[in-house]
DNA sequence: TGGGCAGTGATTGTATGCAACGTACAGGGT
DNA sequence: ACCCTGTACGTTGCATACAATCACTGCCCA
């Protein structure tokens, strides 16, 4: 059932994919084909295969004969990708609403529980639960992808669910918007057994759009908080060399 | 101006693309690395790179392994995909609008010229002919998309476009439906220049749902047509060997 | 006769060597 | 002092060799 990863080249691109996500390789750092490949103890074969695929991410970008480059999240525009993200899976609730089984409603529904009982003990500012619960909520809204049956919305949504992960981990959230999240989460099973793709529509662009509007909130008040620290300019040490 | 593509595998990419669109590979065609090597006068190293490119873009499917076959068109959701596609270009118009400068705007009145004066000489049954017309379409959108300045657009539309080129090179197409195209792109034009962002949104959208409805009756007709051919089941002959 | 199994050929995955390109720095000229 | 250029180094791009995996055939055995 776990497509045990044998290839080199995958666990390559997996590890790379986590190591950025994580944000342990900060933003314009340099990935030298070379480097990588000693760190990870492999040739420069399926380190090369790895970053063409996080570059078709939109992870990294690659000119020719100079390298590859992790790219810089500030840079991006949030609130669009957002208003896409809740256009595409708007349109994949819709489809999804005419074609889930009884079993993957109830896969869903499982993983609802799962992210209720993550919320109710309280502890989402640990980092490791925060984590746990960003990929319980992927799993959501990527089973409600596939259900939807429509194989041409992976490359779109590759790139527009990263981003938003890497965002919400860096920002804290309090027990209300989890609370909310969830209630969205409910709702959106309510209109998937009705099999009402309207209503299963709107209430996942709602969702989509309000969990933009949650985080542009948290960065603009982060952005307060550390306006102070930004006072002085920020050394100019790393950011371009992997090798810690 | 014009990025001279010096890499190999930059070429071999273009090429196959070529191939597999024009329809010169047959759809589930075994792509032996070996061979297209050969056949390129290179490598496997840029050969490999090419599909697993084509793989992201939805054009080819690899297997662990087992190598890479080029997808079967006829599996595809037609319509799920101009659906999606109509609210991808619909979102791209809405924020081009803001964007578009006076530059980009006359460039893509130029388009607007170059198909009008395509459709006008009438002789859009030739293929040739069609294809460019196909190519001046193609910058039309990707302009607009372009102009919008949202890069993660990019990867959703590479997969969306793909599948249309490939079936309206396919069937043909009578004069008035270029005649209403190039009308539509007169009309995003004047929305442009008031800068509507709702106008050119909503012009866009039923751009596309017009042309995915022009395209299904095509495909209804041509399956009619092609039924008593089909009574007779295929010959099993080729289909699984690109080497000719 | 049918099914399983080992061997063989072909194909993909990975490693490595070499060539081409880009960058940085030093030296000389204006 | 500034700019231009040539050279040296590092990195990427491509080619090729080797290893691992898969598919297929023919054989053996129940």
């Amino acid at each position: 059932m776990e497509p045990k990863t044998e290839r080199a080249a995958d666990r390559a691109y997996l590890l790379l994919r986590r190591e950025i996500i994580g944000g342990r390789i900060p933003a314009g750092s340099h990935l030298a084909e070379a480097d990588l490949a000693t760190q990870y103890g492999l040739s420069r074969t399926p380190i090369r295969e790895s970053l063409r695929r996080l570059q078709s991410e939109g992870l990294v970008e690659v000119e020719p004969h100079r390298g590859a480059r992790v790219v810089d999240w500030n840079s991006f525009d949030i609130e669009g990708i957002y208003d896409l993200r809740a256009l595409i899976e708007g349109f994949v609730a819709h489809r999804a609403a005419d074609r889930l089984t009884d079993a993957q409603l109830s896969h869903l529904a499982e993983l609802c529980d799962r992210m209720e009982s993550l919320t109710a003990q309280g502890s989402l500012a640990d980092a490791e639960v925060m984590s746990d619960f960003a990929q319980l909520n992927e799993l959501f809204h990527g089973g409600i992808a596939e259900a939807a049956g429509a194989d041409y919305v992976i490359p779109a949504r590759s790139m527009l669910v990263v981003l938003p992960v890497i965002l919400q981990a860096l920002h804290s959230y309090a027990t209300v918007d989890f609370e909310r999240s969830n209630r969205h989460h409910r709702e959106l099973l309510s209109a998937f057994r009705s099999k009402d793709a309207e209503w299963a529509s709107s209430v996942m662009t709602s969702h989509v759009l309000s969990s933009k509007r949650r985080l542009m909130e948290a960065i603009r008040d982060k952005s307060k908080e550390s306006a102070a620290v930004m006072e002085l300019p920020p050394p100019k040490t790393s950011a371009d060399q992997v090798s810690a």
